[in-house]
DNA sequence: GCCAAACATCTTGTCAACAATCTGGTTGAT
DNA sequence: ATCAACCAGATTGTTGACAAGATGTTTGGC
């Protein structure tokens, strides 16, 4: 074992891992977060870790009731439409600018991006193309130079890892969302801003109607009750 | 004098506290928070204000700089800007739900605001018409029933309060935006969800370069030092 | 007179113990 | 059998003391 983290090195150290703990599935919404149990775990104490959850709790991952401690906040399928409503707006935002602002290196990029992309649908690779639609939104955004926006979408994106993993893995999902990317990227490339957040919006508005039907395939959002 | 504000309570009172001294001019940009001092005026301990400054670093209205403490950070007219951007894209999000989604009592007060701020504009009535300018902002949000916008709005609006100020005192400012005001008014009451977004579109743009004409006019934001 | 190193002071960061509160289960009366 | 009051354990909230780091000042050398 290394040393014991302490301090401001905890909890970073606590944040990330609480995250990364959500984004694979080892905690699940409703979930208790107890000072103690976590402080032990992961090697720190509980001042740590009690600033780690305040963290997230100000970034709406986990939910804090006074003196009944945090847990991992549920977002209700209602809620996650709301925040990819509030994407939708900031990233048409990004698009927009990124079409006239984006420099030669990101222009190429985001070509580059296209192209896997394809491959990937192709190669029937989900994985990839995953993380390929994850590394555009964060291109665009990066290009658009709208730092503030960028912020905001980190934000809204923290609650959201249980829904993007579900709606991923939807079987013919990448198929579908394949041209919407495209058009996308063409948008921006070719400095046409108008066409670039008009295909932003409509990506998004179909990840919403993606929500909205998942909302009646799978059950509402159990509550997890220990 | 009264109890000692201890805990959870003292928390709310000092970010309270502070957020109040910024928008009364109390507080300039750049200026040392000092946990001790705060602690013995505010009459709380050093962990609430400690934890009150940890809340308002996530709101992005002070910056805590690891054993350097927390002071007030200043915005650049640039960051104005690129927060302007954000709250339009955000508005017209909420202006096109307001206009589908508002109630009757909500679509009442709203022909309201617009009949009073005529009417303030007449009179001269800078105060008045800027506290109807808050509400109205308010309103189109809350008719909307986007609760996500509405905090993310929220969020970005805690380090402007100062530009706010500035803005809204200009000579001929509420003349020049009460058509605006009006349009965006209308476009909710009649149900025309195109128009009102459209209209918030175009009197966001307008704030957008009042900010920028207001870089050449007043100095930069000049780094208050001790 | 000017610069650099040592120092004193101020300020934030960390921790561990203690207090307050909640939770769930047990007991006893009806 | 049901319900309410109570009790024990678990968990969070709060505090004060101490450690560690930054800042500004003084001192000594050149």
């Amino acid at each position: 074992m290394t040393d014991k983290l302490t301090g401001a090195a905890g909890r970073q150290y606590v944040t990330d891992a609480i995250r990364h703990s959500l984004r694979s599935g080892d905690l699940v919404p409703g979930q208790r977060l107890v000072e103690n149990d976590l402080a032990e775990s992961y090697g720190t104490t509980r001042s740590a870790v009690r600033e780690a959850l305040q963290d997230l709790a100000a970034e709406e991952i986990v939910e804090i009731i006074p003196r009944r401690g945090a847990r991992i906040r549920a977002v209700s399928i209602d809620e996650a439409i709301q925040i990819t409503e509030c994407r939708s707006a900031l990233e048409q935002l990004c698009a927009t600018k990124a079409a006239t602002q984006a420099n030669e290196a990101q222009r190429t990029e985001l070509r580059r991006i296209g192209t896997e992309m394809r491959q990937a649908v192709a190669d029937g690779a989900v994985h990839t193309y995953s993380a390929l639609n994850q590394r555009l939104h964060e291109l665009v955004v990066e290009a658009s130079g709208q730092e503030v926006a960028r912020r905001q979408l980190e934000r809204l994106n923290g609650p959201m890892v249980r829904y993007q993993f579900r709606l991923a893995l939807r079987p013919g999902r990448p198929a579908q969302s394949l041209q919407q990317h495209l058009d996308i990227i063409d948008g921006i490339v070719s400095g046409d801003a108008t066409a670039a957040a008009r295909a932003a919006a409509v990506h998004l508005n179909d990840v919403i109607e993606q929500l909205r039907s998942s909302a009646t395939t799978s059950s509402a959002t159990a509550p997890t009750r220990t």
